[in-house]
DNA sequence: GCATTATTGTCACCTAGGTGACAATAAAGG
DNA sequence: CCTTTATTGTCACCTAGGTGACAATAATGC
């Protein structure tokens, strides 16, 4: 089978990878870096466990997916050698989002994301990380929603949604979480990629099974039930 | 009409925003933000533009939306108090990807993005900035590709994706792009969440359309006329 | 080189959600 | 308070894409 590559800094700039970084930092972190080999459909990670480490991809291809309410897999991204992937470790506290699987035979390589963060960038990695957080966290969020959206209903696609919106946006209430928003219909159909007339019928719905009520133009939500109607597989945690 | 806020380091930290910076940095950091008294529905800024501010909300909502092939707008996402937003700005030569108006009226402050990254983390702007591209970009690119999912049909959604992967594992070759991967059409389907049967008739029609061609089971793409079928509209540059 | 297993191609049929067209409310502006 | 405009509710109908069920080809393992 292939032979162990050699994983040197000329590799790295062939890989195009790390272009800013100067040959000294990039053989520091290489000599930090642990090299595997990972058979076609073996698994790097999966979906909720920590995320600890930083990979780098040397060959082959690496499959990111999730699967949906209906346990069907969602393709979310195919990686390509010189690319980083598993970087929900470069902020803090966060569990891996998708499940990572050799699509093909790869060489992979792994870091420490503290290692990773203070051989490229003079800066601590706590303060690091607590920028990407303050920043990018956003994205991932999104990120997040966008993916769950993929193979959900529309009433999964508005609990998931609406469930967004009273993190961001509610305030605790005798009768569940308000939203202190004025949300017409049509918004929540732009937010959920649906038609009004629908997102009307779904709501309705949800109100019936008491999901949500509407004090004049405030939703109020019932976070546990509207997880509920989201399909109850989202891991969290 | 509301009057002007007070905007001092009791604000920041009542809104909870950049908890790791110490009240030195924030105090140096207010004293470079400009502020913006924004109303209801203007726009701060549009798809396309280059990005070269970091907004913080200091009240209000903004509004982050697209528009898709339809003409439609895509409402990617509401931004609360406290939320920094357009933050494309901390990565090198990024054009907005989304519009962002005010939802509400709102006061809004911002930056420079060189300023921002170096006023709160003892690096320099360009470190930073390639190491953000380098690391999360790719969460970027594939936020990209999602949002413009939504409201498209599954003909542009396989144009997209096959954009992409044509970017990532393409090689150029006489008749084209050819991608240096065994897709099978159910991997397709899973990408754009379809069935893979659907897939099926669509790559059929794409290869009638030239757009696409078939040797053995490597795929060789046509980018220009990819584009073409994924609806002409997508800015990119 | 042949049997086995994966992938592609093509149906006919079904369903979630889109669309247009209203009436019924509710807000907002004067 | 009353007019105007925005939002909600509810239809009937239509269409893109899902589903199941195959046959026709490739690949692949032995």
């Amino acid at each position: 089978m292939a032979r162990t590559p050699v994983l040197n800094v000329i590799t790295i700039r062939r890989l195009k990878a790390f272009p800013w970084a100067s040959d000294q930092q990039v053989e520091r972190l290489l000599s930090q870096m642990a090299l595997h080999h990972i058979e076609k459909r073996t698994v790097l990670f999966n979906e909720g466990v920590p995320s600890d480490s930083v990979y780098f991809l040397i060959s082959g291809v690496v499959k990111l997916s999730l699967r949906s309410p209906d346990e069907e897999r969602v393709l979310v991204s195919l990686i390509s050698p010189g690319e980083l992937f598993g970087i929900t470790s470069l902020m803090p506290g966060m569990y891996r989002a998708f499940r990572s699987e050799a699509f093909s035979d790869c060489w992979v390589s792994s870091v420490r994301p503290d290692i990773f963060v203070t051989t490229l960038l003079d800066v601590p990695f706590v303060d690091f990380s607590a920028m990407m957080e303050g920043t990018v966290g956003r994205w991932f969020a999104l990120l997040y929603r966008y993916t769950h959206f993929q193979g959900s209903s529309l009433r999964q696609k508005l609990a998931l949604a609406l469930l967004e919106l009273a993190q961001k946006f509610g305030i605790q209430d005798a009768r569940g979480t308000m939203l202190i928003l004025q949300l017409t219909h049509e918004d929540l159909a732009d937010l959920v990629g649906a038609s009004r007339q629908k997102v009307t019928e779904h709501m309705q719905e949800l109100a019936r099974q008491q999901v949500l009520l509407r004090d004049g133009r405030r939703l109020i939500v019932h976070p546990d039930r509207l997880r509920e109607a989201a399909g109850l597989l989202l891991d969290e945690k």
